[in-house]
DNA sequence: ACCAATCTTCTAATTCTTTAGAAGACATCT
DNA sequence: AGATGTCTTCTAAAGAATTAGAAGATTGGT
């Protein structure tokens, strides 16, 4: 019994669908264009074709016809996916623990002053949220 | 041309790391006794042996003899590994924002008041050691 | 009407991941 | 001494991930 296909986009189909969030819908050659551009990816038009093809079977892509091409689009916003792979590292790595998740976070890359203060603001708003 | 061998734990390894990060050395059908305790994981002997052996080849266990059985230990400690998983991540859907990383996590999985207090706690903690 | 470009679908090759059986060595119990 | 059990190494199977070529349809230009 092998692995069951994952819920979470692999490297590069991440790497196709923030292609997708920057812009969309777009057609295989954009997308295929864009890869290359942004995230250094060089690949065979018909491997860029078969990447979408399988995003669209495993549902992080939707598809409509233009003419006699395809466009295709993000089924879901980056927040919830990512959100998503987020939670999966929470509950794989950490045990569901988010503090244990930001301290190490905090321990093992170091961060710069301005990230730190921005944390920090982020932290104590919701916190207020918490409250109300 | 195929993608090449990770160099973070698989799903199962990653749930055998941590049979051995919460105590090691230990013989092949203690690890799978564990596996099955503590994550739920049923596997055959053999099975562990081979994912044991390919946890050697790629360096994330040590093992040495004991009488004819080997004793399996991490190479490196929990912190380590899961520090890279989450700087991958970092890296792979975050651009590297640790503040975006926090901010979705605080969007997307809701937190209890305790974490959150635990979190400010940790913020203010490293801000503080930043200055000096 | 035809040639080239572009698009789709089908097929395939390679490596990784997960799972496990088979064969053989060695010790222990009776 | 022989059966039993445990350990090792070797072999293998099947799905997932990544890459890409080939065949066939359609469209746009000349």
């Amino acid at each position: 019994m092998p692995r069951s296909e994952s819920e979470h986009p692999t490297e590069l189909e991440l790497d196709i669908l923030k292609v997708l969030w920057d812009e969309a819908p777009l057609p295989v050659r954009e997308v295929r264009m864009r890869l290359e551009q942004a995230a250094d990816r060089v690949l065979a038009h018909s491997t860029v074709v078969t990447m979408l093809n399988i995003m669209h079977r495993k549902g992080f892509v939707t598809r409509r016809k233009k003419g006699n091409a395809f466009l295709f689009s993000p089924k879901d916003p980056k927040q919830s996916v990512v959100g998503k792979m987020t939670g999966d590292l929470l509950s794989k790595a950490f045990d569901g623990s988010a503090a244990a998740l930001v301290l190490n976070l905090l321990e093992t890359n170091d961060l710069d002053a301005d990230e730190l203060g921005e944390l920090k603001k982020l932290v104590a708003r919701k916190a207020k949220e918490k409250k109300s």
